[in-house]
DNA sequence: CATGAATGAGTTTTCATTCAT
DNA sequence: TATGAATGAAAACTCATTCAT
């Protein structure tokens, strides 16, 4: 790679009207609309404009360039994303394993609907990917996420849990991203997110063992 | 989506000469080191040519338009996972869980080479990925994972094994694939990839557990 | 040339109260000030209104468009330079030479001041120059400087006076605006000054000498 | 001003064919007629495109940018100067100061040859000015002039035939530029061109006079 | 009077693909 | 077959000016 923009994803003005407000509002809806009908490829500002019936003008008085809308539809995702594993993973009163369960069925489940949407927003992510506004938004979730970890893997290492959180993040939303990618039935998003959580569950489950006793074998072989 | 197209991706004429299966060689390693310097978004017919010191129109000679060049390169590295997936796989001299952890291992590595190059290819997936063609070569390895599932999960119905082997697969493949996009140490990849086969392993064995004895509940809670 | 616009570039309206003149000081203020930092290809009304505090319709008021705040910008310098054209030239207690001098010492330096400001209005002079106003105020000196040349050529015919004369105030200005586009030291700056008076007065000193011994042949040779 | 960009202002390609040669003299003569006819503001690639009955992308071919067509343009104008110095200047058959007087002749007139393009050219300045090469073309007939200077003023110092030099070359291109925006006739162009050529040879001849005699004092006064 | 959101024509530049040589 | 000049649609983004509030 040699040079790559990274303009500004930020918004251009904070919106203080209502007026603003509904705009930037049409603006990001127009916005997935286009994304979802036309695709990654053929989102162009123009279009965006002319599905939110505004003038390009004013898109430009509200986000500074293509990337930042685009930007923008994703922070939007991934802060719903925050508040599911916020919501599910810190619900004391259910076991930690049920816990995870439910949440990589509400994920899996999220990602198939608008799915569309969602595979072209991903499509469009080389535009916004390596900007520092993007890097931020992501580790919004890591504290809930350690929390969490601390609870299901209480006699493991730091070093094992944050390993086996990474791996286990990483894989609910990679995993359920490619999985979203075709069209899905409801019957097909609950096996589906069943055998995920059975994967997480008895991975946790093994490492929580071995934590503790660790003189013995695990369930897997080393190499 | 309306209309994206999907003109054909597969090489204009067989390559029987020898100076043909030259250009084309020459032109898929250009396009290659184009894409590792340039990204997908700068990556050009007419850069590739300048770099493979072809004209365009010896490009679209071979191939008939930019997208297949990128199928074309895709493909091929769907081909070397496969063939390192068939001579993993099948290494009947191991354990199936060793020869997972085998393949996980290789993998990853194989993915955090070249990395720049595959996220550029990667983010030109949009150009090839609805293809006809694509789906075909995606699904070139089935078979063998369906042994290995066999082998793996003996008393499981084929419905489980399907599943199991279908979760492990895209695992491996889309966890590999964000794991590979920050730049990895050896030692990194070392135990990223132990613990995404410990995940694997504990999660075969316990589902062969629950088969062999599925009055028993299984390690994780159902909802 | 076809079709430059040539609407008008007179204030739209006379100024009669306090907040109105300051607001036209604010925004002639704003508009140095980013002709300086941003250059005339980035000079546009809104940073102008930002800068000077106001919104663009306020400057629509006093203004009917961007050229005009532009031309009264350079109506301003114009107008300077007259007055110091009056107060240096008009100063009869010294010999008409030694006047000249200072003029042009006083000329040179005052363009070197803010160059950056004045090689953007100069960049700018396309937007402003063909209107009618402009040509007006670029008359404003002529009868000074008539004056002057009266008393430096007392025996030169009309035509040569004026001939002279307006060679003179060409090079002047056409010189000092060339010369201050780079940037130069005081040092500098006096000795340009000298050579440039030297020039003139050696020209007028010489001009006088045939204006009255018309017999002899000039310092230079004729075609 | 704070970021000018210069990307280069080169050519893109060596035209070695024949067609090349024709395309490139087709825009640039277009390039001028429409700088001519719709002056600098209204010069757009579409337009020389369209002008020159080609498409907007040949133009792109040929030259990296607009301001390269504009620099290119600005360069032939620089190279005829250049030769007309060279051819003029050097004509050792005739008195230096003569040659000095058809050099002014001749500029002067040159200037008012096409002035509607050349004040075109002018405004396009900002747009190639600052870039490296422009400087590296203004700088080549640098040798020719001090070589003029050591004849026309042999017993003067360096530094003040460096100083004259310089002082009548931008006085010659300044005022001619200046003189040739108002429409003139061929009357008016030799008298000015005869104003001119007496002021630098009365210059001139002071200055040989008093490097003789330092001890005398020179024509003007001083301060 | 003041505001500043909205407009949309206009500009530069890129690039996949074709086709005459 | 090979070439690479030519095409021209399309895209991102700017900015002078207006006008409803």
């Amino acid at each position: 790679m040699t040079d790559r923009q990274h303009a500004q994803l930020s918004s251009r003005k904070k919106p203080k009207q209502a007026r603003s407000n509904d705009l930037v509002a049409a603006i990001l809806e127009a916005a997935l609309q286009v994304l979802a009908k036309e695709g990654a490829q053929r989102f162009t500002t123009t279009r965006v404009a002319e599905k939110a019936g505004v003038s390009v003008g004013s898109i430009y008085q509200y986000f500074p360039n293509k990337a930042s809308i685009l930007f923008r539809l994703q922070a939007d995702e991934w802060q719903q994303t925050t508040r599911m594993l916020h919501d599910t993973l810190r619900d004391v009163a259910r076991p930690p394993l049920e816990r995870l369960r439910r949440l990589v069925h509400q994920f899996v489940k999220s990602e198939c609907d608008e799915a569309g949407m969602r595979v072209a927003l991903n499509d469009a992510a080389p535009l916004y990917r390596d900007a520092p506004e993007a890097r931020e938004v992501r580790a919004a979730s890591d504290g809930v996420l350690k929390a969490f970890m601390r609870e299901a893997l209480p006699d493991a290492t730091p070093a094992m849990r944050a390993l086996a959180g990474e791996l286990i993040k990483t894989t609910l939303s990679a995993v359920g991203k490619e999985f979203s990618e075709a069209p899905r039935t409801a019957r097909e998003i609950a096996r589906y997110s069943d055998a995920m959580a059975d994967m997480f569950c008895a991975y946790l489950t093994n490492l929580g063992q071995s934590a503790r006793a660790p003189a013995r074998p695990r369930a897997g072989p080393r190499r």
